[in-house]
DNA sequence: TATTGTTATACTCTATAACTATA
DNA sequence: TATAGTTATAGAGTATAACAATA
């Protein structure tokens, strides 16, 4: 397409952006994604947390904020909306007292289930339409792509 | 495995729990992308607008909604962002006076160029590791999400 | 000094609701 | 009435900077 001449700039030629593509395809899936929320009051990366949490038991602040891909400040957010709608607890750690354990409440535990649920309802309709070969193709980028994700 | 035939409900039992890998492996992509942002004033959404609106041409707010999987009136602030800053122009449509067509001014083209450039360097890297096999089963995981994404 | 976590502040992004203009 | 787009408002998510407590 077009390039600018004086800078010289990589132009992408279309037919081999990779990147370009797996950028915006990643995109686009987010935000139909975050689209099939359900109506609670949770937010999309407070739910999130939530399912991490219940799924992977308790983990500190800044491991949370290393697995969200988000700033320690902004983890901080997050879990204080779950702990503050009573999802979550903070438990301090006796041999380090300036960590914090973040773990699920009965309730988010509970939550964190029915809403996995929903929200995985619409991707399960489409993931159960493409052949199994398909399905492989998605589960092996996904190996990819969780190493990609965990990269310098 | 992954299903309760009675019910039709999903259940998950994690190991083969698809639909949640995907999840939380694209949000945590998405992220990881977003922190390579440039420097610049433009937030992430109203970058990947232009870099849109630069590759594929001039389209109407409607359209833009569409593919950005966003309510018409988020994609309206997103596009007056670009257009306030002198990336992106609006013209009426002759034929129906309704609809507006958006389109990048010449710094909006170069702006976008630039961008593209910068944050795909960080995944051109990554990428760049893989085997080609491995690439390709990403462009193929890009093809299928693309269908996926444009599901009802 | 370095690490862990928090608060303060400001911005982007997004949605819903109500509105205007055109078809 | 239906469609295209906008504005108003509110809330979630995020970052940076400044801070406190602990190691």
């Amino acid at each position: 397409m077009e390039k600018d001449a004086s800078s010289g700039l990589i132009d992408s030629s279309e037919a081999n952006n990779l990147s370009g593509q797996l950028r915006s395809t990643v995109g686009r899936l987010y935000r139909r994604f975050r689209s099939e929320r359900a109506e609670g009051t949770l937010g999309d990366t407070a739910l999130e947390v939530l399912t991490f949490l219940h799924k992977n038991g308790p983990h500190t602040l800044t491991e949370l904020s290393d697995v969200g891909q988000v700033a320690p400040a902004s983890m901080s957010q997050s879990v204080n909306r779950l702990t503050a709608a009573g999802y979550a607890i903070r438990t301090p750690d006796p041999n380090d007292r300036r960590k914090v354990r973040f773990s699920t409440t009965p309730e988010g535990a509970e939550l964190a289930i029915v809403t996995r649920n929903q929200r995985n309802a619409w991707l399960d309709t489409q993931l159960q339409r493409l052949s199994p070969e398909d399905r492989g193709i998605i589960a092996r980028a996904c190996r990819l792509f969780g190493d990609i994700v965990d990269s310098p």
